[in-house]
DNA sequence: TGACCCCCCGGGAGCGCTTCCAAATTGATC
DNA sequence: GATCAATTTGGAAGCGCTCCCGGGGGGTCA
């Protein structure tokens, strides 16, 4: 509270004048750094209060040459990727562990070259303290941000070819195999898999799983068709599959929104989910409740990615060297797949 | 380019000494102002380019007060603010505008109490020049940001009962009341409506936009429930509609979303849209496409209307006065109304 | 009582930039 | 060629903070 300041704030020397001490002094209360008295500490306390003062962050930016803030990159190429809800998880995320430090969140959108370039200069300027990169595909240069700028940078996901630093991961093979491991107990046999981009970690990774839990259970992996993350994409990989493996019982979709076009196109071709082939996604984003069938899935710890990079940003900064992090993911049993009878 | 600088950027006196000219002039290069010959502009833009200089923001934000960002605030009760797609977009055209200058954007989540504070002191703590606020609803305190702070502020849609000093707002009233003309002028006569939460400018106006048009039509606007702009709170207010008025011939839903629910329930009491109810929605947003059918609704110019906050906002800071702006929204006829035939 | 240490304290030098101001230069004019 | 205005120039004083450092003041131990 205090009075209204019309103008200008007060200044770190006007405390200090008021409360009868050295600026230094008044500082090191203000940091609670140690070395003053208890006298002098209420004394500034006081006259702070009174002052109604706020430390002024650019000076102390000045002085430090710490910002005080990181930044939150969306280098997504869909355009409305503020809108996207595993975005909106993760930010929250972030957003909440910032919460507990005096760290400002700055959220850049970094779809298009111009952006990345924003994004370039900002971090050249030093106008933040560090940065959260969200899984870029195939061979983003900004996968190099660290090593060109030396600020600090926490990933999530990894980029396909190069191996960060410092990144938080859901792992997304052991998860896929999961996944489709669940679709064998339930004993479906001929299993096709609809992949994200194959430029990205998160869909080579989750291609991967599939391939394992199929290996395993010495079944062919061959029933495969790329998508692209999209309902749309979902979809249309749904009917070259169809249309390549009629037989097929089952089908493990890289993500939810993928997941959904497929339950369309089968519902389409008049095959019944789960009764003629058991579906399954990958995320576990609202929608998924939203589905019909409501859709069994891997459920992804989103928020906690978010809380995790930031966490490990702050520590960064802190100077300590955290260690990479794998988060697990589990599944969510709904209604798109169902226990049927063993056939050849 | 340039040779990659490890550690510390090359200063402006660095800059200086390297084009042998004080220091004074190189700022005046960088700042383009006037009084430097054409010689010595030349030798700094040599040294510059050379050093790879860079400004360091926050000296200059130090010099001269002014931090160069600004925020763009959603004060949002929605947990999923982010994920929403109207502030998607509205931040798209924000984000877009204020690409063209060099000021930062700073997104910031307020939807507690907590984050309101946290707003509060960033705008104290002068790490913003200007403040986007999106519409507040009832007696949000937040709307007396601007007499608080002193800090420009420009509002996205109105405060209740707060006029701001600088806003961009949609024509909620003349939108609705074209919403309702439309309904009346294909023949429809015993019209209903679903309000938002009336501790809204927005809801409110729309609802008066309602009352408008069937006033000038001389029909009675006393079909009224009130939603809260959410699916779930749309299929409500139909319920009592249907109840209260079983002869109802159409309904004027104050957003999309309820519109969406209040589709639901029409289909499930038995009737046909729009062969015995006419339902028209208000926003445009992506979802009205996927409803069934489709949704007539009024379109609103929501990137428009953050591009036009943002120009707002940097002409405030320009030292300018600009106006408020009201934007226009438009009619957009899909499959959710159809002329019918007068009846009594 | 003197030597030594540990705290507390304030002075002052930055951090990298803008900007005022007075001095120096230029050029035009009579 | 001298005078005056217009332009260019660099010195220096900040902006508000942090933090190093050296100078007391009081306690402890021989």
């Amino acid at each position: 509270m205090g009075t209204p300041q019309p103008s200008r704030q007060p200044t770190l020397d006007e405390v200090a004048a008021l409360a009868g001490v050295s600026r230094s002094a008044a500082s090191r209360v203000i940091n609670n750094a140690p070395h003053v008295s208890r006298a002098k500490r209420e004394a500034v306390e006081r006259a702070i209060a009174e002052l109604g003062y706020v430390p002024n962050p650019t000076a102390r930016a000045l002085a430090t040459s710490q910002v005080g803030s990181v930044v939150f990159a969306m280098p997504n190429d869909d355009p409305a990727a503020f809108g996207d809800p595993f975005f909106a998880q993760v930010v929250r995320g972030v957003s909440a562990e910032l919460a507990k430090t005096d760290l400002e969140l700055m959220l850049v959108a970094a779809p298009s070259p111009h952006g990345r370039d924003r994004l370039r200069r900002l971090v050249r300027a030093r106008r933040a303290d560090g940065v959260m990169l969200m899984a870029l595909s195939g061979d983003d240069p900004l996968a190099h941000l660290p090593e060109e700028t030396g600020i600090p940078v926490v990933f999530g996901g990894r980029p396909l070819h190069v191996q960060p630093r410092w990144y938080v991961d859901v792992d997304n093979r052991a998860s896929a195999r999961l996944a489709v491991e669940h679709l064998l107990r339930t004993g479906h046999r001929r299993i096709a898999t609809i992949t994200g981009p194959l430029d990205t970690d998160v869909a080579t990774a989750r291609h991967h799983g599939f391939r394992d839990a199929m290996a395993e259970a010495g079944l062919p992996a061959d029933r495969v068709a790329a998508g692209d993350f999209t309902e749309t994409g979902g979809a249309a990989a749904m009917t070259r599959l169809l249309d390549a493996f009629p037989d097929l019982d089952a089908v493990f979709a890289a993500n939810d929104d993928m997941a959904a076009g497929a339950l369309r196109v089968l519902r389409a071709h008049g095959r019944d989910v789960p009764g003629d082939v058991g579906v399954i996604g990958f995320d576990d984003l609202p929608a998924a409740l939203h589905t019909d069938p409501q859709l069994t899935t891997i459920h992804q710890p989103i928020e906690a990615l978010g809380r995790e990079m930031a966490r490990m940003l702050v520590a960064l900064l802190a100077g300590e060297r955290p260690c990479p992090i794998i988060l697990p993911a589990r599944l969510v049993e709904r209604d798109s797949v169902r226990a049927r009878p063993l056939t050849g």
